[in-house]
DNA sequence: TACATATGATAGCAATACTATTATCTTTGG
DNA sequence: CCAAAGATAATAGTATTGCTATCATATGTA
């Protein structure tokens, strides 16, 4: 069986979490950890804590719990670049493609064998709640010249030639992508919060619902 | 000449700002300050520096700094609202109060004399990067039921309205406008800070053109 | 065996986000 | 015009946070 690993920008970490026991534990507990108590509460005492190790050896691996945070939401952009890959292989029409990325953009997250150490699940909410913590800051530039944000920025423009695919006149792919990516977070958390601010009820169909409002916005944002 | 003023929820603070000169004083000084320091560096010991009174004094006023940005923010939203009425009255057809709306939420923001205590330039940068600190918190189903996203809230219907006005089969006008709201600011930063996630170059064009991209977004989108 | 690297243990520090108390200053209404 | 109420200032204090520093120990590896 082969084994995946996600590549990740070097400033993203001081030590690579992936190689050593202790940096796996970082990754998965932090994950829990966030999820749980929200970025703000999270602090690097409490994970060391959690995982038996001193805050000094997290810090080690992390220069701060916002490089962290830049760490998961990286793999997570990552980790759904590899599954739009999978969804599209095979695929001929950008018309089938795109669909196939907004889909894999929309249904719900599990977790995903293939990368033990993660919850998929509980990552997806963090991205949810925390991901504009990540260029929300007075760092953003500093952080982009660094390419922290990277993950994010390959998977939206692979979707973004799709778009150019289908229309090569439509002015605006990457803000649209960028605006569908950040609308899919959104209605999600308002559905759950806010459920005045969408029309996506909070019940099975959420997912679906979700995908038909991304399709539409999509699609008939660039039709000709 | 009408004096105006904008009623905000009483949540919103502990002791009305706009009666005392003390609390004119905070508000105009804090939207100088946060759009200075962002909103993480600021403190309110630095506002009570500022203003020359002290930390406790402020605390009367606001319970803490997360409820000040509550507070400024839905100002804004209120704000907002009352140019988008003005905007659109005696426009007859939905289309052209459709065009309004987004207009005034697309077009640069400068100082109105209505308000003289508040910096609106400030105010709009605080509103694009400080927002979702407002709603991605633990505490916001709480601050809903307490009514603080009602400016928001406020402003939203009334372009949903004009969309079900424009499209009655159409199924997610809260949703859409929701998301193209959050769009203007997000491609307003994403223009400045992360340019490749948008199309709308920073130029004296990046107004005009943040309009046409939310047009054709939620023309089309509306579309039959 | 020796050396490097990773980790643990412990301490310490400046800043933050509050809370509490007491004193003074300013209104205003009887 | 004076007293009571309300607003503000001055000062102190506290738990937590985010981070740095130092030194000891464990573990693997050349």
């Amino acid at each position: 069986m082969a084994v995946l690993s996600i590549k990740l920008n070097e400033h993203l970490y001081l030590s690579d979490p992936q190689h050593t026991k202790l940096g796996q534990n970082i990754i998965s507990k932090s994950v829990v950890l966030i999820d749980q108590l929200g970025f703000e509460q999270f602090t690097f005492k409490k994970l060391a804590k959690e995982i038996d190790s001193t805050e000094a050896s997290v810090y080690r691996y992390f220069e701060n719990k916002h490089r962290l945070l830049h760490y998961l939401i990286s793999w997570y952009w990552s980790w759904l670049e590899y599954k739009v890959d999978l969804a599209i292989v095979n695929l001929q029409s950008p018309e089938d493609k795109l669909k196939a990325c907004l889909r894999t953009i929309s249904e719900e997250k599990k977790y995903d064998p293939s990368f033990e150490f993660v919850n998929e699940e509980a990552l997806y909410r963090i991205v949810v709640d925390e991901l504009d913590k990540t260029y929300l800051t007075k760092w953003v530039d500093t952080d982009n010249r660094d390419g922290l944000f990277g993950s994010f920025k390959s998977l939206c423009k692979k979707i973004a030639n799709i778009i150019v695919e289908i229309n090569p006149t439509y002015e605006f792919p990457n803000a649209l992508v960028s605006t569908a990516m950040l609308a899919s977070k959104q209605q999600y958390f308002f559905s759950s919060h806010l459920p005045s601010l969408s029309n996506i009820k909070e019940d099975k169909f959420k997912h679906a619902k979700l995908y038909t409002f991304l399709e539409t916005l999509v699609f008939n944002t660039i039709k000709k």
